[in-house]
DNA sequence: TCCAAACCCTTGGATGTCCTAGTATATTGC
DNA sequence: GCAATATACTAGGACATCCAAGGGTTTGGA
């Protein structure tokens, strides 16, 4: 956004919080605060990289959860639940995948309130391209280390769970 | 949005990164991608507390940097660097607070460039009560255990300070 | 059998974020 | 002192997200 602050302003809501006599959640209100930037930081990284293929991340996720569908087709509430996003926003996305020509609708065979995303041939092949770029520029130089990462996956991952994401595990 | 998932999807996009041969990427990708989805669950649990008080998180955060601010005011552009927002995104914030009274635009003293952002008294009053409830709701109830925030706090940190937030420590 | 309840997708509206100008004011350099 | 450059805020546009509502399709119980 701009240049580097002289000091981490979140570090500086955790003292005020506990200058308010608010100490015993100043603790988590960082890290919670802290996830969000970070969230912001990683978001603005992923679609510097995706411009160039005209792509944004929540065209990419879709693009990338239907590649990895053995039949390349899905619908949209299998969509909308595995991507965890309101039905809504994947309207909006194939929207503007169709128009790309990145991927089509087709009706259902046997549910006629269903709608299949699919992806074309070129959906794929883009997809393709964008997951080499992200995993290069992004994935691959994330500035995490080993046990950073691992330990990231499993709080967040009990947290999601906790927040009723899933069962399993 | 729904009911849960049977099994952990973020959990499951390791598992094709990695079968089809970006293992070596695979752990970070979860990591992000398990980042972006617990951002998106802390929001929604921030603006669920918010909306009896009519405040969203953006603006609420306003409301409380502005509220720490010794006089309460500040000028646009710094509350712009603090919050690492887009300055577009503040004067949008504004535009709001200041249409339900909680702050009011003033000319700076001696930069005709500058407006001053100002917490009205309802401002004031309002952001402590909007604090008390997420302090109680959210941040007293994260979720995350003392060891798991101290590690998301220095990991998340040195992040921040990595990709360019601040300069300090 | 048949109608109500449940489910699926889309439309329209409210918000937020960013980017790209455009206008106004300050500062700098010659 | 004046022109060129930098800074501050705002207007308009593109996208994404969610919610509320509406229309079509299925399902299930009376």
């Amino acid at each position: 956004m701009g240049t580097p602050l002289p000091r981490d302003p979140i570090a500086d809501a955790q003292r005020n919080w506990e200058r308010h006599g608010w100490g015993d959640v100043a603790a988590p209100m960082a890290a919670i605060t802290a996830i969000m930037r970070t969230q912001q930081i990683l978001l603005a990284r992923i679609e510097t990289v995706l411009k160039p293929f005209g792509l944004t991340f929540a065209r990419y996720e879709l693009l990338a959860l239907l590649s990895f569908a053995r039949s390349g087709a899905l619908p949209m509430n299998k969509a909308s639940a595995l991507l965890q996003v309101h039905p809504t926003s994947v309207t909006n996305a194939v929207d503007r995948l169709e128009k790309a020509a990145l991927v089509a609708r087709s009706p259902h065979p046997t549910d006629g309130r269903t709608t299949l995303i699919e992806l074309t041939a070129e959906g794929r092949t883009l997809a393709k391209k964008a997951t080499a770029a992200l995993n290069a520029e992004v994935f691959g130089q994330s500035g995490f280390g080993p046990d950073d990462v691992d330990h990231l996956i499993r709080v967040l991952g009990t947290f999601r769970r906790d927040a009723g994401d899933f069962t399993e595990e």
